[in-house]
RNA sequence: GGCCCGGUAGCUCAACCCGGCAGAGCGUCGGACUUUUAAUCCGAGCGUUGUGGGUUCGAAUCCCACCCGGGUCACCA
């Protein structure tokens, strides 16, 4: 138990006990409302148009975020999920009920009915006639006009941030409407959303440090999922021809503004489709979602009113990063000359990274800030897309192509790489350079799924979008913990002050 | 991991430069008040100043180390 502020949770303590004491149930187990607080508000305004004298009854429920005591009359306010409603408590019309104020605080849960009624000031209220506890608090509710600040504490305890931030909700309730929209805009096209194994014996199909875990009964040891693509193309293969799933991925990496170590990806897969299909497809999608989710199909972003409508410009990623960065990745056909070069233009590059690290570098520092409104950047090089198809015009790079907006990247597709004995030897590359240059993250070796493509997948195409990233875009987050409910954070340690010692 | 910023009452923050009794608002407790809107008014209580060490007659304040959080760079989606 925390030693300081044990006084404030001793005031709720005898509260609690005097209730008790008063033969008031402080926990009951059941209250039934007519109306949320937005309703009655709803039902008086409607019942107010037809007849100003119009009073009509209600009963609802909340928990009370204001109180604004004046003797014998007391103002409460009460919160529910949609809204906030004013309560008119007077001693007169309580009688003996009126003195159950005395052992309530904010943070408590009530419920009442009465008549709603507009007050001199002109608020819509509800006259309360009958008042209960609904359950009491023993904690208080953050500060109620600073709201709670301290960042910390909003993301360990979402709970007392959505008590005092009310935005959080919208945020929360925007997601959504996002995922549902998503999943509509699937599901009308005839995919179908399958869900396929989180614990997986080969952590592929992404360049990504995995989380390790262990099987007791079989003995062995799994991996948290990376990402969904290795086994949604095996269903490919088996004949299911528009699958997606939208789903946690998890990545053992870093956490910052844009990466939390578990996220939501949606990955797709369309047989007979390839990459310029699904770029179609994309910027079709996203803003139909954001009318669905947000009502329009613009959206300000992080200072940028950022128009989401198709057609979104595509850009080829090797002209991309020569007009942003003025170096011609032809010209540099092996890691050490580019890696040389770039440090010319003062970007941190060794010959400890490979050849697709360091074009990825170059994206990263010269391109991607600048793709503000929404932008294809297509044809990435082949050693830095083991799972692509290579371009028939020019094999040095494939048919892929990532789609940024608000400087984030929000997703990455590509005409699916299907001939078996080309992937084996791409993944075999993807082994030879995790060798050789280590600690970088590439692809890994998946001989099932090797397997499966030689048993024939058809032309495919394949999209992942992440999720988290499109609810910041559409939500004008510009972290991603103002979107995830519970964001990763570390462990409180004992300087934290917080915790118990034995 | 590097760099920058922060940690003071339950909460939101002052005081820190330039060392000298640790403060305000909200919340809490007591009192007044039957139409308030962050209600108001009167009174009271509330602190291991993140932790440990050092300098000093004296440290929230200066110095060192560490812990925690945020931002940023590196890495990644």
């Amino acid at each position: 138990m925390p030693q300081r502020g044990e006084r404030l949770l001793r005031s709720r303590r005898s509260k609690l006990e005097r209730l008790i004491e008063r033969g008031v149930d402080p926990f009951p187990a059941r209250f039934h409302r007519t109306h949320t607080t937005a309703e009655a508000v709803a039902l008086f305004t409607a019942a107010e148009a037809a007849d100003p004298s119009a009073a009509p009854t209600a009963t609802v429920a909340g928990r009370i975020s204001r109180m604004r005591g004046m003797g014998k009359a007391t103002f409460v306010d009460i919160d529910d999920s949609g809204g906030r409603l004013q309560l008119f408590l007077r001693q007169d019309a309580l009688g003996e009920g009126y003195a159950l104020l005395d052992d309530l605080d904010l943070g408590d849960f009530v419920g009442a009915s009465g008549a709603l009624t507009r007050t001199k000031a002109g608020e819509v209220s509800l006259a309360v006639e009958a008042l209960s506890v609904l359950a009491k608090a023993l904690r208080p509710p953050p500060e109620k006009f600073h709201g709670l600040r301290d960042v910390e504490q909003r993301y360990r305890q979402r709970y007392l941030d959505l008590i005092a931030n009310r935005d959080v909700h919208d945020v929360m309730r925007t997601r959504s409407r996002i995922i549902s929209a998503v999943r509509r805009f699937f599901d009308e096209r005839g995919f179908l959303e399958v869900d396929t194994p989180v614990l997986v014996p080969v952590p592929a199909g992404a360049m990504a440090e995995p989380f390790v875990t262990e099987h007791r009964a079989l003995d062995r040891r799994l991996y948290l999922r990376i990402a969904t693509e290795l086994y949604l193309k095996r269903l490919i293969v088996g004949g299911m021809d528009k699958v997606y799933e939208l789903g946690r991925v998890f990545r053992n990496e870093g956490i910052d503004a844009n990466h939390n170590p578990e996220f939501t990806m949606l990955e797709s897969y369309e047989a007979y489709a390839d990459y310029e299909d699904v770029m179609r497809f994309l910027e079709t999608m996203i803003p139909a979602v954001a009318l669905e989710a947000t009502g329009g199909t613009t959206v300000s972003f992080d200072g940028h009113e950022l128009d989401l409508t198709a057609p979104w410009p595509r850009i080829r990623l090797h002209e991309a990063v020569h007009e942003h960065s003025g170096i011609d990745l032809d010209d540099y056909p092996d890691a050490a000359a580019l890696a040389d070069r770039m440090r010319q233009a003062n970007v941190a590059a060794t010959y400890a990274e490979s050849r697709g690290r360091l074009i990825d570098k170059l994206v990263g520092v010269f391109v991607e800030p600048k793709l503000i409104q929404p932008t294809f950047l297509v044809d990435y090089p082949t050693e830095m897309s083991p799972l692509a198809k290579a371009s028939a015009a020019d094999p040095r790079y494939t048919e892929r192509f990532e789609a940024f907006a608000g400087g984030m990247e929000i997703a990455n597709a590509f005409s699916e790489l299907n001939d078996p004995d080309v992937q084996r030897q791409r993944l075999e590359e993807q082994e030879a350079l995790r060798k050789r240059y280590q600690g970088e993250e590439l692809d890994r070796l998946d001989e099932d799924f090797l397997l499966a493509l030689e048993h024939g997948m058809p032309p495919t195409g394949g999209l992942g979008l992440g999720i988290d990233r499109l609810v910041m875009l559409l939500t004008g987050s510009t972290t991603i913990r103002d979107v995830l409910l519970f964001p990763q954070v570390r462990e409180p340690g004992p300087a934290a002050g917080k915790t118990t010692d034995a």
